[in-house]
This record gives structure tokens, sequence and C-alpha cells, in this order.
DNA sequence: GTCTATAATTAGATAGAC
DNA sequence: GTCTATCTAATTATAGAC
């Protein structure tokens, strides 16, 4: 977390983070060293401890962050009340969300256990939250008739596992576009959890 | 006691590999020392080094084995003529191959970049041609009109996302047993592909 | 085959000058 | 705020005794 005002603060801290960020996605949390972000940065790795306490405390932040981010951008939406308008939303919601931060996915699912368990434990429950999400418009399509699943939770759990996996194959300089991908992915989510 | 030159090469080998096997699912494959791996099978780091030349091909050698089975166990299954039945088979051949590897699935998706160029590529090869098993099925079925998909490999890619997600939440000890796994996967997965 | 000992390198983190 | 210098500890891998 930033904790100074200072002229410098202001850009050397985030430019910190984008390179723990950049170098973490690409070469894992435990194989990057201080000195490397520092050198991406461009300053010695004395200097980057005015930004964090220390390593472990930089990628809390930046996954802390990061889920934050998912969870006020989804809080920001409009939640149709048809259930079948909610899951479309929920679903071209997450593809895009995940497409925009490919760096921030990759290290919010690859280095869950290099936290500390506190740390560990407070990401798991924001987790929780943004799959509670997905479940509330899975039980009321339940309820209403139009979606028929055998267990909310683990559907739940599919759904966005499937959503997810998008990070790892899609580039933007390939065959198909964003809109694309939203609709293709869309037409199986619907498909795989509707009533017939 | 007779010599052991030989009488240990047999069990010893295995027990590094298992030893590392295990050590990198839970801890990661950067963050565990060799010595780490030695105190667990019961000898001094130097004795590891009979049984593998380094680190990083350790960690290849359980990545391609794994790989192998993976292909190998498939290969000895039947495929039926039918695509539904075919999908259904692959399906639940998935969920079981992994469910019953949970460490070998972790460190194969976990620590492909960790590995070398050539050592990457090799595993990519092996993983693209599981994938196309799944992408013949979904041809077929496409073909004979029984199942409705935009984009064959990004449907199978999505498929497998999707069964691959449940070794994250998947414990013996929970209330749902490994059929009803099965089971629920299996009728989102029928769903998903399925022409209406 | 395994041990002890060690070489060579690198890591995270801190102290104090400027 | 950043730098240089440094401390302490840990790393992979090897050499040679047994």
């Amino acid at each position: 977390m930033a904790r100074t005002q200072g002229s410098y603060s202001g850009t050397t801290g985030p430019r910190v983070r984008k390179a723990a960020q950049k170098l973490f996605a690409r070469n894992g949390y435990a194989t990057v060293s201080m000195r490397q972000i520092a050198a991406d940065v461009g300053v010695q790795a004395g200097a980057l401890y005015n930004y964090t306490p220390d390593k472990q405390t930089l990628l809390f932040d930046l996954m802390k962050q990061h889920m934050d981010e998912l969870l006020a951008a989804r809080a920001a939406q409009d939640v149709a009340q048809v259930p079948l308008a909610a899951l479309e939303g929920f679903t071209r919601f997450h593809i895009r969300f995940h497409l925009d931060r490919p760096d921030a996915v990759f290290i919010a699912y690859m280095e869950l256990r290099n936290l500390t368990e506190p740390h560990f434990e407070q990401l798991e429950q924001l987790r929780a939250t943004y799959e509670g999400e997905l479940m509330a418009i899975l039980s009321a399509g339940q309820v209403a008739g139009v979606f028929d699943l055998r267990d909310i939770k683990v559907a739940s759990r599919a759904v966005i596992a499937m959503l997810t996996g998008v990070t790892t194959w899609y580039r933007d300089s390939g065959a198909l576009s964003r809109e694309d991908v939203e609709e293709i992915y869309w037409q199986m989510v619907r498909k795989a959890v509707a009533a017939t």
C-alpha cells in the first residue's frame, strides 16, 4: 500500500506494483527477486522497501486489489430481474473483466499458496462472495423453473471455471474477437444450466 | 545384509519422485528446495543427484509422466461410435483420472512456466493431443447434427476447463460422491453442447 | 549409494550516507 | 527517496571419503 504522499511516491509506488504484477505473472512469485522488480522499475533493490514492508505484502496487496476491483465492478453492474438475463450479464461481465486483466487473473489463481494463512483467508472470503453472486442468479432461475441444476454450488463453480479458462488461450491477435468469445461462451453457459 | 549397491536404486528413485510431487504440489516448484525433498525421503541432499541430473529435470519428468499416463489411459478406453456416448465417456474419464491424481494435476497446470522452452513445447504437444480427442468427438456430433457449436476448439477448451476445475474443490470427505460429481458435470456438459 | 563438506551464487532485508 | 554497502541465511550442485 502507498504510505507516503510525496511527489515520487505517486509515481514510483504504482510502478513498483506494475512491475511486480508483470513479473509475478510471467515468472511466478517465488522465482522473481526483489532485485528483478527494482531493475524493471529502474531503481535499486533497497528503494522498494519505501513502498512495501516486504515481498509477501507486495503480493498480497496485488491480489487483494484485484479482488476488490472485481467486486466493485460487479457491484456497479445492473443485475436484471429475469434470471436468464442476469446470467447473461454475469457471463459477459466475467469474460470482459478477466480478459482485461490477464496478469492480475493469473496471479490470483496461481499464487494463492504463497500467501500466509490470514492473507489467504481474506482472499478466500472475497472469492466466495463473488461466487455467491452467481449462485444467487442460479438459485433464482432454479426456483422460477427456467434452470435445472442438481447442485447450485457445483454449477456455479463449473461455470466460473469454464469462463475463467478463456484467459489461458485468448489473444487479441487471434481470429476471434472478444465479442465472438463472449457469444460462444454465453451460448454454452445458457444451454448448460437450462431446463429442457 | 548384502551389499547395498543396486538394492536401494529401485526404491529410492520412486520415493524421490513421490516426495517431489507431493512437495511441488503443496508449496510450488520454486519454493521447494532439494534439501526439503531429501528430508522427506530420508536422505541427504547430495544423494538426490543419483536420481536426477538437476531439479528442473525432476520437475519435467513428473509432468511428462503425468501426460503420458493420461494419454495412455485414454488410449486404453473404448470410444463409443455414437457421439453422445463418446462424450459421456470422455467426461467421466476426465473427472475420474483427474480426481485420482490431484498432486500431478496441480503441478501440470501450475508449473508450466518453470519449464525450459523445449520441455514446455513437448508438454504443450501432449496437451494438444489430448484436446484433439475431445475435438474429434465434438466434430463428429456436429456433423451428425446432435451437437450445435460455433467453434469446436473453443468448446473443447471450455469443457476441459470446466471439468478440470473439479480438482480445485472436490474432497472425498465432502458430501458428494465421485459418482455424484460425475453425474452433475455430465449433465451440464451434455446440455452445453447439445443441438436444441 | 549415501554421506559430509564445501564451492559459488543468490536471496530478502537493513543501515546509513546523501 | 534513493543509493551503496552489507548482513545473514539459504540455494543448487559438486567432490571425495567410505
